[in-house]
DNA sequence: TCAGACATGTAAGTCGTTACATGATTCA
DNA sequence: TGAATCATGTAACGACTTACATGTCTGA
């Protein structure tokens, strides 16, 4: 019995945007798609060979520019007609596990210097990703300005998109890679916006003690 | 050997407030929590058993003002300990899976009215969290204002926090579960805002091929 | 020459959900 | 009286990670 959660359709919806090797699909979900997906080798590998199995991709050995031997795995008309199918299904609400949240939640009985330290933590982790989302978009910017495409990008977006079997219209494949970014940038843009709410917040209550004599 | 994983030291933490069912745990963490972790029955039970058998929790048996028979836990000293060390451990980074975005960025095959749709889904959804946390912050708002609580609070906030075994500060508390909520309302925001932006895009695109006849 | 990236995979174990089983109490 | 909620738990399964194992190629 075929399994068929989430990660086996993922990775079948990567495989029609071109076909690819475990190896590429694991660095491109980590180079974008990290901060709403994951996915590991563990998971990666056997769900491909299922998949194959299966009759949903096709696996080919690859000799070619890279003179190394590698796996190159294409959706079939098949398991394109089942990845279409999934993609007009409702989705599961999004699922967050935020493991710093809930410390700050249980934080209450900590010294407000030891939350504030901890807040700062979080805010310079995030802001790290911040910097580096704009870095991307500014980068895809210019590329497209430019009408090239940046180096991580290459191998993913097809120089000719009218190259690709039955697409619809090419440069909304562009243009929906950047607002995938925004989604990231705009999440990431939230939470620091909290940290600095919730540190002045919690500055207010330090100087209150202060004046108490706390 | 122990299990120490993030949902022991969840619970313990949830029991650092007050003594819980885990009933109760359930409750809370559907009402407030569940913007940033989730948890079942079925970790809930076997995980608050082995506190107990670790010493980190107390089991009491609760005939009290309810008439039903339920069991209570309590953190014990040693379970404290435990938690307080846990609570100034840096945090993983936050994961999140969000299914629908992933489809968005696979979608690029669709025809764009059937993105717009899938969009427009996702963000009335979302709407209503949104609304719902609104709602909640008023509630929690008015509640400061007049001195009381809101009817789901008054049990997990205890009446009067001084009472609160070294509780360091007891309206931080109250700041604190303010915050947790601010946090929720700028997520659930963010991705709101991304979906305007989305959607202005897309019609855009929409226009253009319309503008060349496609 | 050797570090680092490329490349593929498995085994074991952990984490987490779902479905099931059971029964009491409350309130309309 | 019967639906909803309170309340506790288990078994089976499914999802996912980590550690391990192995070897190649590239470029400083």
């Amino acid at each position: 019995m075929p399994v068929k959660n989430k990660t086996w359709f993922a990775i079948l919806g990567l495989l029609s945007w071109k076909p690819m090797s475990g190896y590429d699909i694991k660095k491109l979900v980590e180079m974008g798609l990290s901060h709403f997906w994951s996915a590991s080798y563990g998971q990666l590998f056997p769900t491909l060979n299922r998949l194959v199995e299966e009759g949903l991709a096709s696996r080919h050995s690859d000799l070619g520019h890279r003179k190394r031997k590698r796996h190159v795995y294409a959706i079939t008309p098949k398991g394109r007609r089942q990845f279409e199918r999934w993609l007009r299904e409702p989705s599961d609400p999004p699922r967050v596990r935020n493991e710093f949240e809930f410390k700050f939640f249980l934080s209450s009985r900590l010294p407000v210097e030891e939350s504030i330290r901890l807040l700062k933590e979080y805010r310079d982790q995030q802001r790290k990703l911040y910097d580096h989302y704009l870095e991307s978009e500014q980068d895809l910017m210019i590329a497209v300005r430019d009408g090239t495409l940046p180096r991580e990008l290459e191998e993913i977006f097809p120089a000719e998109p009218s190259l690709v079997e039955n697409e619809p219209s090419g440069s909304n494949r562009n243009l929906i890679f950047f607002l995938t970014l925004r989604h990231g940038i705009l999440a990431v843009g939230a939470r620091l916006a909290w940290c600095e709410e919730a540190l002045s917040a919690l500055r207010n209550t330090r100087g209150r003690e202060r004046r108490k004599g706390n």
